[in-house]
RNA sequence: GGGGGGAUACCAAAGCGGCCAACUGGGACGGACUGUAAAUCCGUUGUCUUACGACUUCGCAGGUUCGAAUCCUGCUCCCCCCA
């Protein structure tokens, strides 16, 4: 068994942990787990940083048990959120437990081995628990100052907050203290924002009884300008390739500010800390934010999609030419271009517009340009390329070779790309 | 309950009868530089428009005026001070 506590400290991912933890991870294989609520049909790199922790355990030789929530996520927990959410409805309840579900088995070893990794839903037994029950033997052990004092719902006694909100970190203690009576499991880690609920569990499980359980977490990951981490300027960076393609996601692990590289390699690659900080001697970091991108889009995509996303990189990115687009087989073009926005048009279409202003703004629908009049002051400001040319003048009349005969490829300032394939009519 | 201050574009904050589509800073976006980085510099940033310009904005609703973000009336919401 491998000491779990020092490959973690030296990554940086304990933020707090109860007091015996170490020794208890020491003493013999330990069963632990890591709840995931099922707010949207996929995890993003947010949860990844918690899953990457489960990874850590069970690499340490520890059993992981990954919870989807199917009951509390009915519920939605307030921790440090600013407003009491709507709640979502079974149906998307039940589609979003299954996507999760789904991805988390990409993770971790489900196998045979003795620390195989389990999956868990606590609509399992809460299902069958009823209300008055669950009043009588949890919550008479909880008391409501206990529960108020708890830093991720103060703001909330101030601003509001619904009973059943307020409820959520009882369930969660009961998830825990559930599975520490009946599977073993001694452990609940998280993100540090699941602090005040781990440890509400830990407490009921002390006053319940009597049994040992311990509380991990890690730092929730934020940016060197101290905004949070995870997001691009589309949002949030997905796992499931429908919300966020391979190519962007390879893209965002190769875009992360340098500041941030460091920790980011400690949490989400399991590369050893002499590979790390070989790694960081060099004085460009782009040779690291290239493993980091490849370990992390290879884990949760594949190998597959990681070579396209480097194939589609170097292309867009590369020091590539007109000639070098034009000797792409069409195939590769769109492979490359999969994860790309793409409009059709037709051959007259294309004819009928008047310049290049009206192209890339009109003539394709509004998906590149909403206006003609962006159009023209983003060409103005040399910000427009089509096929890797710049264009130099709105009013010109567009005449442009088509890649492979039925192509174009527009290019709205560094990093966004369309491609415009010109059909027969 | 009494007194005072405020609401301006994504945010902050000027403007206090025409020169205001609205100073300035931040953000965002684009360009140069570079390492698909940071810092720096430059440009754009209400909508439409090649341009001239047109249209819609300064809490909400009315009014005064040739003309209002700026004056008047009412309404809504915020903040501060004294009780």
């Amino acid at each position: 068994m491998k000491d779990l506590i020092a490959e973690l400290r030296w990554r940086g991912m304990i933020q707090d942990m109860t007091p015996g933890t170490e020794e208890q991870l020491k003493k013999e294989m330990t069963h632990a787990y890591i709840g995931f609520d099922p707010t949207a049909d996929s995890l993003h790199i947010g949860n990844l940083a918690t899953i990457m922790l489960l990874k850590q355990l069970q690499l340490a030789g520890h059993k992981p048990y990954a919870l989807v929530g199917g009951a509390t996520g009915m519920i939605g927990d307030p921790s440090f959120k600013n407003a009491e959410r709507n709640l979502l409805d079974e149906d998307t309840l039940r589609h979003n437990q299954e996507g999760i579900h789904k991805q988390l088995h990409r993770f971790l070893d489900f196998g045979e081995a003795p620390n195989a990794a389990v999956m868990l839903n606590n609509y399992d037994w809460f299902k069958e628990f009823s209300f008055l029950g669950f009043l009588r033997d949890v919550g008479k052990h909880i008391t409501i100052n206990y529960m108020t004092s708890k830093d991720s719902v103060k703001k909330r006694l101030e601003s509001g907050l619904s009973f059943t909100e307020f409820s959520y970190q009882l369930l969660q203690g009961y998830d825990f203290y559930y599975l520490n009576k009946n599977m073993g499991i001694k452990l609940q880690m998280g993100g540090s924002d699941q602090w005040g609920n781990i440890t509400t569990g830990t407490e009921l499980i002390r006053r319940m009884s009597g049994g040992e359980a311990h509380a991990l977490t890690t730092p929730l990951l934020t940016k060197a300008d101290g905004t949070k981490f995870g997001k691009s300027e589309g949002g949030n960076v997905w796992l499931d390739p429908e919300r966020t393609s391979p190519y962007q996601f390879y893209q965002f692990w190769l875009n992360v500010r340098d500041e941030d590289l460091p920790r980011l390699l400690r949490v989400y690659t399991l590369f050893s800390e002499e590979e790390i900080i070989g790694l960081e001697q060099n004085p460009n970091p782009n040779e690291a934010k290239r493993e980091l991108a490849r370990e992390v889009t290879t884990r949760v995509h594949s190998e597959k999609e990681y070579l396209q996303a480097v194939k589609a990189s170097n292309i867009l990115f590369g020091r590539s030419t007109v000639e070098d687009l034009q000797d792409i087989d069409e195939r590769t073009l769109l492979q490359v271009f999969e994860g790309v926005p793409q409009v059709s048009l037709t051959k007259d279409a294309l004819s009928a517009a008047q310049d290049y202003a009206e192209l890339l703004s009109e003539t394709t629908q509004g998906l590149i340009f909403s206006s003609k009049g962006e159009a023209r002051r983003m060409i103005k400001g040399g910000g427009v390329s089509i096929n890797k040319v710049k264009v130099e003048d709105a009013n010109r009349t567009p005449e442009t070779h088509l890649l492979q005969g039925k192509y174009l490829l527009v290019q709205k300032g560094k990093k966004n790309y369309y491609l415009i394939s010109v059909v027969e009519g």
